[in-house]
DNA sequence: CAATTATATCGTTACATTTCGATATGTAAC
DNA sequence: GTTACATATCGAAATGTAACGATATAATTG
């Protein structure tokens, strides 16, 4: 067993609890579908159709990921006339997109 | 279909291929005993035993966990005598963590 | 060499997620 | 009212993931 001693600074850790929630959050932005989303999303509203097509996903499943990351909190929705705009409600989002962004590629 | 105007800026999309890979190391990322690992080898290096026990998780299972993020880059190890040490080897998980802990907690 | 310790791997079971077609709901256009 | 459109929901099939006990390897101790 590992014993501590002055020269040791104190190790900081999350409690596993709050570990389970950013679990959760991370699964569910952990698709590349889910992903192009909130990217676009962060720049701009959009529609279900509108975000579908630039996945290149059938409507429907846009539908369902949307739905999945308005569970979580990372999403609201407003409805105009038949169609339904979405957009980033956490907003913590922009930095951990900024984040990905920096090691995946696509910005300068 | 969506017009682009001159008031409108161009939309920053980052490739899906490169989406695919991010959403992988995500969904690596995303389990409360892999976030934890990650959080203690931020801040020094440590044995297979170290961590299960700080995760409460027999070590088989730590051992496990170790192993899908060495796959994908997050880590390396070296072993000395029966002891292995893992430690970070993918250098945006600090970034990436700390997003994480701004959001769910225990930073001051 | 036998026993112990530290870590890794295997095979199975249980559970969760993704995707898809079909269908439903609500709104607007004719 | 009927048709077309935008979005949402449902259920099934396929696939993926997590956890576990058992077992294996490899280094150290006695």
């Amino acid at each position: 067993m590992k014993v501590r001693t002055a020269s040791m600074p104190t190790l900081r850790l999350t409690p596993l609890a709050a570990l389970e929630q950013a679990a959760e959050c991370l699964k569910t932005l952990a698709h590349p579908h889910r992903l192009r989303i909130v990217q676009m999303l962060l720049q701009g509203r959009y529609t279900v159709g509108e975000l579908a097509e630039a996945c290149e996903i059938p409507s429907h499943m846009a539908s369902e990921h949307l739905r999945l990351m308005q569970r979580c909190g990372f999403l609201t929705s407003e409805k105009d006339g038949r169609k339904n705009f979405y957009q980033i409600a956490e907003q913590h989002l922009a930095s951990i997109m900024g984040c990905i962004e920096s090691r995946f590629g696509c910005v300068p």
